[in-house]
DNA sequence: CTGCCTGCAAAGGATTTGCACTCAT
DNA sequence: ATGAGTGCAAATCCTTTGCAGGCAG
């Protein structure tokens, strides 16, 4: 009806969804909607604060249809996430929804997500202030070499954000 | 009453607690316990396997204490706990019991806990089998330089785990 | 002794699930 | 119409907290 709420992203999330073979209802939309607008202002928003603001723009949708949707969105890699360390985690758009999401590895451990390589960006989180930010996705080039060869670790650079302190903590509280 | 239980770690970081001010009791013995044990077999146990194995060592001790000494253990700069993606977080003992808890910055996210630069080691998890392994400290130095210049953001690279895949699972699973 | 630490139980917050119903396809 | 998706409520899980009693120092 209203497709008009004028971001090309959740248009092509949308579409892509739909060629995932799931269905487009009111509740995704707005879901995506709400994450497309925080992704657009920089915000990483978790599972509450997503459910939070979806309830705002359409009441009806219930906490648990987030959940459910945001599981659901992610499993067709429309949508990706982020664990933060210590808090929640986050969900963006993902970047080229072309990225189809793979079988989901089962993964035994619980920590399975089905997107090996997702190619997103670099997350970081200030532990003072909490605040999240995108960081150049080459930092960890230099980490995802060594422990290759150290370890034969794979590094996945996209999937959790790394602790630090941001430059306003760090030079306010920070010493 | 029976310190010898035999780790030169346990008796180190028991010292370290009542140099601190703390009382050392059967519960916290217990605990220290666990993890040592744990350390030395490298693993990495989350707050609700110390208090399974605790209960099984000490079985008077309740789950809700274990939760309060590992925190007062952690304030006491004897334990440190480090956040791994997406699941619980895991304690392991302070390598110099020596280093102190700074005035915990009450941080106002909750992200707080009041070890600013601890350098512990750094730790990778697999995100398939879930095995957290220790890395070398230096991996993340580039990546710290990095973004210390980009974003002027201050690294922690001991407070959350890095995910990617194990050898094991890379090579099988992975593609 | 005195107050820190503990056990117990109940509260909390976040996420999940069973079930019947509704709506997108 | 038909079953994927949803709303609701209850169930889990994990962690924290209030309170009274117990033990370390």
């Amino acid at each position: 009806m209203d497709r008009s709420a004028g971001s090309p992203r959740v248009t092509a999330a949308l579409e892509a969804l739909r060629a995932s073979g799931e269905r487009v209802t009111p509740a995704r939309q707005a879901v995506l909607r709400v994450i497309d607008a925080a992704d657009g202002s920089d915000e990483h928003l978790s599972a509450e604060q997503i459910s939070e603001r979806v309830t705002r723009l359409e009441p009806s949708v219930h906490r648990a249809t987030v959940y459910r949707t945001l599981t659901a969105l992610t499993d067709a890699g429309v949508l990706s996430h982020v664990h933060l360390g210590g808090s929640a985690t986050v969900y963006h758009l993902v970047a080229h929804p072309r990225e189809r999401a793979r079988e989901a590895s089962p993964a035994a451990y619980g920590l399975g997500d089905g997107h090996p390589h997702a190619h997103g960006h670099l997350h970081v989180q200030c532990s003072i202030c909490g605040r999240v930010q995108d960081a150049p996705p080459d930092v960890l080039d230099e980490a995802g070499r060594q422990l290759r060869e150290a370890l034969g670790f794979d590094l996945d650079t996209t999937h959790a954000a790394l602790l630090g302190r941001c430059s306003d903590c760090a030079g306010a509280a920070g010493r």
